[in-house]
DNA sequence: CGAGTTTGACCGGCGC
DNA sequence: GCGCCGGTCAAACTCG
C-alpha cells in the first residue's frame, strides 16, 4: 500500500524528467499544457502525500497493536509453556521493524544469558521487511549473497522457513533465516545468526540505507545497516541497487508528519543520487540533452 | 556445465 | 527411551 504509492511518486519524477527532455521548439508550444499538466503532477503528489499519511497512521496504530499482541502472548508463553522456550523468546525478543515502532529494539545477543546454546553462536538478530502479498518468494536481498541450503515448515506457522548461507565468502558463518510472519502473510521475518567476516558485496546497496557514515566490515548484515538512525522514514533493502527500484524499497514509517513530503523527496534525492546507475543515467540524459540542443541551434 | 534451488532424509536437542 | 521438532545435509533437479 505504502509502497504503490512511492512507486507513483517516483513514476511522476520519471515523467518530469521525459517531459524536460523533449525538444525545446516544441516546449514553447506546449509550455501551458505543461505547466497544467505541472499543476496536475503536484496534486496528485498532495493527495498521494495525504494519503500516506493516513496508511502510516493506520500503520501505526496496528503496529501498536501488535506489539501489545505480542508482549502479551510473550508472557502467557512465559507462564505457561516451558517448551519451545528458546523460539518463543525469539519471537518475542529482538525484533525491529523496518517500519515499525520498533526501532529502538535493535536486536543482538543481549539475551544469550537466557539462551545459552545461542551464546557460542555470536550475534542473533531479527528483520522484519513488508513485501507484496503477491511475491511467495523468500528471498530478501540485503546486499549479501545468500545460498538457500534448506527449507522446513515449522509447526507453529504455516509458511515454510527458509534457511540460507552466506556464499560470498566461502569462510563466512553467518546463517539467515526467512520466514513470512504468521499473522501478516505480506511480512518477511529474517533471522541473522552470526557476523560477516568480510566486506559488504556492494557498498551502494547498503547506500539505501540511510547511515551513510561507512559501515564497518564486521557490522552484521541488514540488521545493522537498515536500521535508520533517524526517526521519521526508514528504507527497506529488499530489492537494492537500481536506483529504477528506489520506490519499491520505501517502507513508510512517519512519526511526524508535517515533514512527511520533504524527507521523502530528500531520501529519495540521496538515495538516487548515491546510485551509480542512476547517476550514469543522469549524465547519459544530460548529455543526451546537451547534443540535441547544440544540433537545433546548429539547424 | 556450473551454480543455485528443491526436497526428502537424517541428526541432535528437548520434553515427557 | 521415545517421539517431536527444528536445523542441516546431499542427491536430484533446474536454469542460464
Amino acid at each position: 500500500m505504502g509502497v504503490s504509492s512511492s512507486v507513483l511518486f517516483l513514476q511522476k519524477r520519471g515523467d518530469c524528467v521525459d517531459v524536460e527532455r523533449k525538444p525545446s521548439p516544441v516546449l514553447k508550444e506546449d509550455t501551458g499544457g505543461l505547466v497544467e499538466e505541472l499543476h496536475r503532477m503536484s496534486t496528485e503528489n498532495k493527495k498521494l502525500t495525504e494519503m500516506l499519511s493516513i496508511m502510516c497512521e493506520n500503520y501505526n496504530a496496528l503496529q501498536n497493536h501488535l506489539k501489545e499482541l505480542m508482549r502479551k502472548n510473550s508472557d502467557h508463553q512465559l507462564f505457561n509453556s516451558r517448551k519451545r522456550k528458546a523460539e518463543s523468546e525469539d519471537n518475542t525478543n529482538n525484533i525491529h521493524g523496518i517500519n515499525g515502532n520498533n526501532t529502538e529494539s535493535i536486536s543482538s545477543d543481549e539475551d544469550s544469558s537466557k539462551k545459552p546454546r545461542e551464546s557460542t553462536k555470536g550475534k542473533v538478530s531479527r528483520v522484519v521487511v513488508k513485501t507484496e502479498k503477491s511475491d511467495n518468494s523468500l528471498l530478501l536481498k540485503d546486499g549479501y549473497q545468500w545460498r538457500k541450503y534448506g527449507q522446513k515448515v515449522t509447526r507453529d506457522n504455516p509458511s515454510p522457513r527458509a534457511y540460507f548461507k552466506c556464499s560470498f565468502a566461502p569462510t563466512c558463518p553467518v546463517k539467515k533465516k526467512v520466514q513470512r510472519s504468521a499473522e501478516d502473510q505480506s511480512l518477511l521475518i529474517a533471522t541473522y545468526e552470526g557476523e560477516h567476516n568480510h566486506q559488504p558485496p556492494s557498498q551502494v546497496e547498503v547506500s539505501l540505507g540511510f547511515n551513510r557514515a561507512a559501515t564497518p566490515a564486521s557490522v552484521p548484515p541488514s540488521p545493522a545497516s537498515m536500521v535508520s538512525p533517524r526517526p521519521t522514514v526508514t528504507l527497506d533493502l529488499i530489492q537494492p541497487g537500481l536506483a529504477n527500484n528506489t520506490a519499491k524499497n520505501l517502507v513508510h514509517e512517519v512519526k511526524e508528519k508535517p515533514g512527511v513530503q520533504q524527507f521523502l523527496v530528500e531520501q529519495m534525492a540521496s538515495s538516487l543520487t548515491r546510485d551509480p546507475s542512476f547517476t550514469a543515467a543522469l549524465a547519459a540524459a544530460i548529455s543526451g540533452r546537451i547534443l540535441d540542443q547544440s544540433q537545433i541551434e546548429k539547424w
